[in-house]
DNA sequence: GTCTATAGTGCGATAGAC
DNA sequence: GTCTATCGCACTATAGAC
């Protein structure tokens, strides 16, 4: 550790903060550079010696966000009689882990509708993040348990049910810990699936 | 109809035209005001005359493709004995109409993210649209054809996952066609709500 | 209603001192 | 690595002639 350390973290992590916080406040398009640097308390100059464009830094955050996603999912070896109960763990911990990070989700949510990345890079991202989504359902499938519909749909389809149901815990935060309604929003997803 | 009317209808409804082509495929922040008077072939004072701002003309521009939406999906008697039928007609006119209409589809998206406009506005076009899944779902719920899970959940739900598949069929048209793959999508959705 | 011309603003990014 | 200062550009919106 160096000598000068100051108390805040290095400057780098404080316009990632201060971006994350703007990013979903206001947008990413409405989010100047300038205010990102002002917020962070850092100069405009410093912001571009860290991240060559704002593009980058947006990328950047938002890969630093996924990574940190993947960890809260803890892998399963998956046992055909506990598939239901698997899966309905593994779907609480990524509601859970959207609840408690609700900045980062939305901004995930802002990420995929902002066009100057392009659609490969965000397709690139969708798959590493939900690789463990694929072999739940061919796993299922394989057993009957899971109809069998197209695999690419399913994945969709999946995916757009979480990103719904966690939008909807992070709005109304008090249903959250009604088991009403995350039970609800479970069922919702897993008869979806089943045969 | 006027003596001087030019082959062009009206000058608002060529600026309207633009702006949707140009917002879908550049997004609605990246779409500067002189770009869509310049592809309408307009001056950018006759857009002002006609928009008092980039705002209001987005939201015109919204409520206009949504009324021609919700014009589509045709009024039912709903009958216990053939709601799950009933409910298919209306799914797929749904999804027909965003795939003949891919652009005023995209476009919705875009602006359910667009932050000038506020949740309020949103929230209020949302109930406005979709009321007519709210009859079914508090109908099948009556007749226990539809699981009793809370109304606001299920018709989050019911919208997302009306998105999600009508953005995989945009994406994949050849799929649409196919037979398997719009089976599976409305399964999908009715599954998830059965008791 | 439509045009041309431009005012006024704020942006992303760079240069160069320290 | 961080700062100050600023460039060059594109944007929304307006003014005023026709």
């Amino acid at each position: 550790m160096p000598i000068h350390s100051n108390q805040p973290k290095n400057k780098k992590q404080q316009l990632l903060d201060a971006a994350l916080t703007l990013f979903v406040n206001q947008g990413i398009y409405a989010t100047s550079t300038a205010s990102i640097a002002k917020t962070a308390g850092v100069a405009t100059g410093t912001l571009f010696h860290h991240f060559p464009s704002k593009e980058v830094l947006v990328l950047e955050l938002y890969k630093k966000i996924k990574q940190d996603f993947v960890l809260q999912i803890a892998p399963f070896k998956l046992e055909v009689t506990q598939l239901e109960q698997q899966t309905k763990v593994i779907w609480q911990q990524a509601i859970d882990w959207a609840l408690a990070n609700a900045d980062q989700q939305n901004f995930c949510l802002l990420v995929m509708q902002y066009q100057p990345l392009s659609a490969q890079t965000k397709a690139q991202i969708f798959a590493d993040e939900f690789s463990f989504l694929k072999e739940i359902i061919l796993f299922g499938q394989q057993h009957q348990l899971i109809a069998n519909y197209p695999i690419e749909l399913m994945l969709e389809s999946a995916h757009g049910q979480f990103l719904t149901s966690s939008q909807f815990f992070i709005n109304n935060t008090e249903l959250a810990q009604e088991a009403k309604y995350s039970e609800a929003a479970f069922k919702l997803f897993w008869k979806s699936f089943t045969n």
